[in-house]
DNA sequence: ACCTGAACACCGTTCAAGT
DNA sequence: ACCTGAACACCGTTCAAGT
């Protein structure tokens, strides 16, 4: 109600319209209801009931806007947020949880809350995956769970590094898969199947026969065991490089 | 000189400037040269020549031209292109050599083939993994080097079928993070030291004692190492798991 | 300092008209 | 059948002007 009065200039004090945040936050609801391709700069603007020139006193641009959500996700993602232990019950508490899993299965859990956070906005899964900004802070703060599961393996600084950065991988690339299908469509049994039948002959011999003799049943696919085996499949690897 | 006259309506016979494959060759041309998003329905015809309208005649409207892009890719990557095997001594020569390799080198030089195949095109990874398309004809006949070495391994189907999503999905990740830096100014060690010493005190207290104790020197990174660590991991994790 | 209006240089795509 | 011209409904962003 407070901004119901269309005026123009500079708002009363107490009555800003906008910040960078209101902004972000404008569109990654838009991104969230309509996707990624409903999210204009005139449209953000028409929702925040203002000028799409305004924005741009808040944002440099749109890929700054971009880069804005991205960053958004990954500090969701980001688990708690204690600079020092203002609690030590709690953090005891933590650190006894923490020493009662072997270290596979904190790196396993590591790795399903940071794909959990990935899904958490799939029309803006593409756009975090991609952005360089990446090489960011709130980035960096989200591989510290997968750094202590590894430091508790007994691994080497360097190992730390690529195992870290091995593990990482995969789930950008199991993420990317997730996201690129919107999930109510997609089977990828039949289509996978189809897909193969559909080769000349003698293409793919072996592509062939083994989704012959897995067959419709056997392909039947959720994301969830297949993202647990490939979970298992790399820390197995790890283990064995030890 | 042929087309240099400007007419308009239909051309005649042997002078047909316009085909789905003409097309599709100047896009890929222009993303490769100029990026992703210099490439635009007026911008292509202009380079062919022709009024941007007369290329949904060939074509039923952008998105239709990215996925054209994606599967020339993928068709690119597949290996020989052979139908049947109309040269018996040849296809021996094929079988002794793959027969001479494990099937952890096989899995390997198909992973590197993969990844090779994907870099051909950097400015065009980003849309090619995030393809929906990507599960079409091309993109299947793709994967049977991987089958075939993991069928060497002895896997069953199943396993043989999560093995081969769990290796690719690493690539995909993997190209991903490739393609993101524009290779020339990007270096990984400088930035993650800084933004890992731009936490706050006691965020990520793991992550900041490892990438101290690796230092500068030792977080020297090269994208080909990086790649080789993965594929060890992920081969070995597979191995293990067996 | 912050917001606005008008304008510029683009987009993708539809539709009716040419040959 | 294939290509074109004009038009529609959008874009992101600059710049000068308001308060």
């Amino acid at each position: 109600m407070v901004n119901a009065g269309k005026r123009s200039g500079r708002p009363r004090a107490g009555e800003e319209r906008l910040s960078r945040e209101a902004i972000l936050t404008a569109a990654l609801r838009i991104v969230d209801d309509e996707g990624i391709d409903a999210l204009t700069m005139r449209r953000l603007a028409a929702t925040l009931q203002v000028n799409p020139m305004s924005l741009y006193h808040h944002l440099p641009n749109k890929s700054a806007v971009l880069a804005g959500l991205a960053e958004l996700v990954f500090a969701d993602l980001t688990p708690v947020n204690r600079t020092d232990a203002t609690n030590p019950a709690d953090s005891a508490d933590q650190a006894t949880a923490a020493a009662a899993a072997s270290w596979q299965d904190q790196l396993k859990e590591a790795a399903r809350a940071y794909r959990n956070g990935l899904r958490a906005h799939p029309n803006l899964a593409l756009q975090v995956l991609a952005d360089t900004s990446a090489v960011s802070g709130v980035v960096v703060a989200t591989m510290e769970p997968f750094y202590r599961a590894l430091d508790q393996a007994g691994l080497s600084p360097r190992e730390i590094f690529e195992a870290a950065n091995t593990l990482i991988d995969f789930i950008h690339g199991f993420s990317l898969g997730e996201a690129s299908v919107r999930a109510d469509t997609f089977e990828l049994a039949p289509d996978l199947i189809a897909q193969v039948n559909a080769l000349p002959p003698g293409k793919a011999p072996t592509l062939t026969r083994i989704v012959g003799e897995l067959g419709e049943t056997g392909l039947a696919y959720d994301f969830d065991s297949g993202f647990e085996s490939g979970l298992a499949t790399v820390t197995a690897g790890i283990a064995a490089r030890r």
